[in-house]
DNA sequence: CATAGGATTTGCT
DNA sequence: GCAAATCCTATGC
């Protein structure tokens, strides 16, 4: 994995090898990048100013225009053009008129699909992801909370819509990392537990029917304060 | 061109 | 537990 971000300010040779996620890494059938996401570091730099890192601890994976929960279900449109686009990308999209979220774009080739970050556990620069998320007056919330949801994840790391199609393995205001910042070490192998991972169906998608709405395609890391809903038992 | 509703969050009842 | 916030995409006439 090569080193990088002197550009953007980080200590590149502090601690373990670290680096962005290559495009290799993405181009995978959406199903198997959801679950190697698990674990990963989002690493968001605002040019002169502070730099946000957090744990990926859910996710949901969407595919093509088959799968009818998907926003590809109606085939390429201005808001989910980024989605057909090379693997590696960051797709934004705004839901209900205010929360925009994160998906990353992947596939095997000749395929369509994102997945939709859920949930983030902060692990850098808390003070900057609590100036966009506590309200002034009110009591700062739990960590775990901050960025717990999808539309929260886009709040607390300052992801707007003019990041989307953002080429996350290129030097620039968002990408991926496997160890930056891993204190404890346990992203190391991020799909290699799979008993570590639970699985569900994914959240707010009923009108896309049977074999769509439950389609078991919400995954996440066990035990994990962040996560956004509880899943169904025995997941 | 009009309109319904969404891969959500929050605050109030 | 429920509804408001808020806007733009998708769809149908």
């Amino acid at each position: 994995v090569s080193v990088v971000g002197a550009e953007h300010g980080v200590d590149a040779g502090r601690g373990p090898p670290s680096g962005r996620l290559e495009r290799e890494f993405f181009a995978r059938p959406v199903e198997q990048l959801a679950m190697a996401l698990l674990g990963m570091s989002v690493v968001r730099s605002r040019a002169g100013g502070d730099r946000s890192v957090g744990r990926i601890v859910e996710v949901e994976a969407y595919g093509g225009p088959d799968d009818r929960a998907s926003h590809a279900r109606s085939g390429r449109t201005r808001r989910n053009a980024t989605m057909f686009g090379e693997p590696g990308h960051a797709y934004i999209y705004r839901v209900y008129g205010l929360h925009t979220c994160l998906n990353i774009v992947g596939n095997a080739p000749g395929s369509v699909g994102a997945v939709l970050v859920r949930a983030v556990m902060p692990l850098g620069d808390l003070s900057a992801i609590r100036r966009r998320r506590d309200r002034p007056g009110r009591r700062p919330m739990p960590e775990a909370r901050l960025a717990s949801g999808p539309g929260n994840v886009g709040a607390a790391f300052d992801i707007g819509l003019e990041l989307d199609g953002v080429d996350l393995t290129a030097a620039g205001p968002l990408w991926l990392e496997l160890d930056e910042n891993d204190i404890d070490g346990s992203a190391v192998e991020p799909a290699s537990r799979p008993s570590d991972v639970m699985r569900g169906p994914r959240i707010g998608v009923e009108y896309a029917g049977p074999g769509w709405a439950d389609a078991q395609l919400r995954f996440a890391l066990r035990g994990e304060p962040a996560i956004s809903r509880p899943f169904p038992p025995g997941s």
